[in-house]
DNA sequence: CTCCGAATGAGAATGATTATCATTATCAAA
DNA sequence: TTTGATAATGATAATCATTCTCATTCGGAG
């Protein structure tokens, strides 16, 4: 349940998929930006390779989604934000600035699953609210709620 | 943070909203019917209302968010699902046959919240996975992965 | 009953994501 | 290396959920 960039390249091939340097790049890219979302990582793409396409981010995502090496989390927006699977999380997200923490998972899903005959593959845990320096009576930061 | 069908109506005029036919009809299917979402709330509401429109649904859906009065979900799939705020609470989410349990939340966000200076306002909790009717080795039920 | 702002319905618009299809890249066999 | 089969890609159209617009209707204060 933990992947690198690494690993990728072992997963990919264990299905008959290809890396390709499209891909390579995408998963580079994902593994130094926790939390990316698909623009940003369209974006970041070009850098290094001018035509590559939003769908070929779109597809890749998906691809690296069902392969379990990378996961999709909404963050409070109304888009996906990706990050690379590893250790068991929890998001904290900011609904002033956006900012957002990752905290080790408090919860015990294997008792949880084991008491409902639930075989767990995945899991989504966010907590909405404010972050330290957007507190009550603390200057906005930047997206701030209507 | 827990809501009843009947105090919306002092959460909508609370804040100088009408409390219309139209949203206590919605408010009652929701009551009703926990994790539904937009399009099975405006099936049900036409059943009263035939003339009742989908905007109205979502416009409705918003407002209560607003209000803190129901809690929109993703529940694994690309819609939202909603449900009266209520007990703090985790999904178990089936990824076959979309079965939605809701456990007692293990988590102590007041915890996490101090330890981070973090003021939580809202939590989301999901676990994706099998539920005992879709283990391996079980028939299909219906939406079975491809 | 009349007036005005709130609420609604119908449908257009938007934004994210997915599908399509013609073209290009890859890799193995010849 | 050339060829051929197949996977991957880019451009763009299509989809889907949700939001917006605006003309019309509703509801309640006066
Ligand atoms: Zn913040
Ligand atoms: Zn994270
Ligand atoms: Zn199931
Ligand atoms: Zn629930």
């Amino acid at each position: 349940m933990t992947q690198s960039p690494a690993e990728m390249r072992v997963a990919l091939m264990a299905v008959g998929k290809r890396v390709t340097p499209d891909r390579e790049l995408l998963i580079d890219i994902i593994g130094r930006n926790p939390h990316i979302d698909a623009l940003g990582i369209h974006r970041l793409a070009q850098d290094s390779r001018p035509r590559i396409g939003l769908a070929t981010v779109y597809r890749t995502l998906r691809l690296l989604e069902e392969l379990a090496v990378v996961e999709a989390d909404r963050l409070g927006e109304g888009h996906s934000h990706y990050e690379i699977r590893g250790r068991d999380h929890l998001h904290l997200v900011c609904a002033n600035c956006g900012e957002v923490l990752d905290v080790p998972s408090p919860i015990d899903w294997k008792g949880i699953a084991r008491e409902h005959a639930f075989v767990v593959t995945q899991s989504r845990l966010e907590l909405v609210g404010l972050c330290a320096a957007c507190r009550p009576g603390v200057a906005d930061h930047s997206k701030s709620i209507t």
